[in-house]
DNA sequence: CTCCATGGTTCCTTTTTGGAACCTATGTTG
DNA sequence: CAACATAGGTTCCAAAAAGGAACCATGGAG
């Protein structure tokens, strides 16, 4: 299989990943949130081929993660900003970035990386919580629930031939 | 800049992405929380090619984001199951899947993904909070701090050449 | 007319993927 | 013992993508 047939699956982390899962993308939308927008301020931050990076920002803004905007009408010039799409991955950047701080730190010469919330002033550390109970959310404790007429190859849910019974039921063909 | 190089920089994202940001190795941690820990299994599923699967599959254990271990002795055989570094990559699926299902309906006909929330017993919508006050986190409201002694290269940080002044301010380095 | 800045594009080499066949160890069937 | 099955790979080769460096286009400044 190919990896661009990923986009139609029917697992949403399989079509999120089939726009975002390559070496560069993450990184250019990491950077657009901290206010990157020019092609000259991507490829010398982030190092990667002008070649590359023209098409990466191509298919971001065909696929809506990002839209040009003109700054300047000399010769027409553009830059790129986050659409409402872009600006929705900022729990995606900001989790890679959590994991990264407590899970990667191998010399520990790494600094710790850390974030004041501003609303309420404090040094924050970003948790998925249930947005019902407020608890925070654990993979053990998530039952996906496939809504009915889908899910032949469906994805995010278990497609039955585990070695590991009970502990789980799907909503529909059941 | 080769992408490899990636691995060795400041940012918790960067150092992420080396690990993770590639065609399938996202992929591969999502059907093993779906419980997929065997070879074939993840081949058949994920339809990518033996060669490719035994080689993420390495350097995933090297990485020690799964684990190999031990579940039948006949010829001897090895199932890969996430380690703890593994387990805490849920936020990071999660937050894709939601991100694919809002964003990624294109022709609507890709059924919405839900949860059970297993503790309290409710549809659950999975949310990024603030540890300290609860509310829910927005880009605009974060604001990166970056521990002394850090920082040539810090990423996750805008290193000084906006175009759009004001709005920021870094703790280090002033 | 020349030079500069920004934002690309082209050309060519090296690496990574994709696809299919083959290998290895052991266990089962006949 | 031969033949086949199972699980988990490895090998080989062609196709696609990434890396590197030079070149192009538009418009303004000198």
């Amino acid at each position: 299989m190919k990896w661009h047939q990923l986009g139609d699956m029917n697992c949403p982390v399989g079509r999120s990943l089939s726009i975002l899962g390559d070496r560069w993308t993450l990184l250019i939308i990491r950077n657009a949130f901290l206010r990157t927008h020019r092609f000259e301020d991507f490829q010398k931050q982030l190092g990667m081929t002008r070649h590359l990076l023209a098409d990466r920002l191509n298919r971001l803004v065909e696929k809506e993660v990002l839209k040009k905007v003109l700054y300047q009408d000399g010769p027409k010039r553009y830059e790129y900003r986050l659409t409402d799409a872009g600006q929705a991955l900022y729990p995606v950047i900001l989790m890679l970035g959590k994991w990264g701080n407590n899970w990667l730190n191998d010399g520990a010469d790494h600094p710790p990386l850390e974030f004041i919330h501003n609303p309420c002033g404090h040094k924050t550390d970003p948790q998925l919580r249930c947005s019902e109970c407020g608890e925070e959310l654990h993979a053990r404790d998530m039952q996906p629930l496939l809504v009915e007429g889908a899910g032949q190859e469906g994805m995010l849910q278990n497609t039955g031939d585990s070695h590991h019974p009970g502990q789980q039921r799907t909503a529909s063909r059941g």
